[in-house]
DNA sequence: CGAAATCAGGACTTGCTTATCCAAATATAA
DNA sequence: TTATATTTGGATAAGCAAGTCCTGATTTCG
């Protein structure tokens, strides 16, 4: 549905919002369980698209560019992966220009159902409900180090 | 939102249901665009699926294994590549393996989107939609031997 | 039977996504 | 200013999907 890489920026996007505070790469790492590295990357392009700020040095870290409240996941996943609608015929037949054939019609239906969704939610939509779900918490933190890790946030 | 196979998967399938008789993976290459040699590999999978048959030999070729009235193309998608519903948290967080995160339930709600849209079509509506459409043939089929090549067939 | 047509399957290449690692730049604190 | 914490960016590898090519097995036709 979306890239692997398109699912970290979600869950590294989600731990900011739920933090509401600068995180290294290392802390969102350990509570999203996105390999290090890798995530350093991921972090890196969705800084380039002004989704979150950068700061390096020590106390640096990453922070939400934008409240979350006016960031939908949309947002998140069209900042790191391009777009699958279909706009024009695959198979580049003058006739298909404008009017998709049927198949097309149909994967392109599925493709903006997809975006649809996508931009319904907001990242603090989804902060919000975890939030709600007592003994069920947010996807995007890993059991033992993200409960020391929330305390250690919030004292 | 499904691979470049399963799109040559649909594309082929399309093309037997609308030729009504066995093809050749050459002919199914030239009307589909799709790469002979790719081709092959994918009606290759399409036969162990069931979704068509093989003959060998002399005027062999490729027919559906079944009536393109009961064929959706949820089928056609699912025989070469595995469902993106998402069953199990992917984090292998324990409290989500039945209730999955926020943020997972949305990306599942995705999937079962593209699903569900899929599976609301058959493969006989899609060849039956293009037929209706005078100036629009199917996407299938590319422009000059797509009509040299359905002359030749219903001749 | 022999020739031609056709699918089956394996080996290999290519390109993209995912992932790792390290040196360099930069910011903070003491 | 010096040590330390961080991001930045480059080089590189691993894995998988997409694509190519060739040989062998099978079927039909004359």
């Amino acid at each position: 549905m979306i890239s692997q890489s398109a699912e970290y920026s979600l869950r590294a996007v989600l731990c900011l919002a739920d933090a509401g505070a600068a995180l290294t790469t290392q802390q969102i790492a350990l509570v999203t369980r996105v390999p290090a590295g890798y995530l350093s990357k991921v972090l890196q392009n969705l800084a380039r698209a002004g989704i979150v700020s950068s700061q390096r040095g020590l106390n640096g870290g990453f922070t939400l560019a934008r409240p979350p409240t006016e960031l939908t996941l949309l947002e998140v996943v069209a900042a790191v992966e391009k777009s699958r609608r279909i706009g024009e015929c695959p198979l580049a037949i003058p006739e298909h220009a404008v009017n998709l054939c049927p198949l097309h019609r149909r994967l392109d239906a599925a493709a903006e159902a997809v975006e649809r969704l996508l931009h319904a939610a907001t990242i603090a939509d989804l902060v919000k409900e975890s939030k709600n779900e007592p003994h069920v918490h947010a996807c995007h933190a890993n059991k033992e180090p993200c409960h020391a890790r929330h305390v250690a946030l919030r004292d």
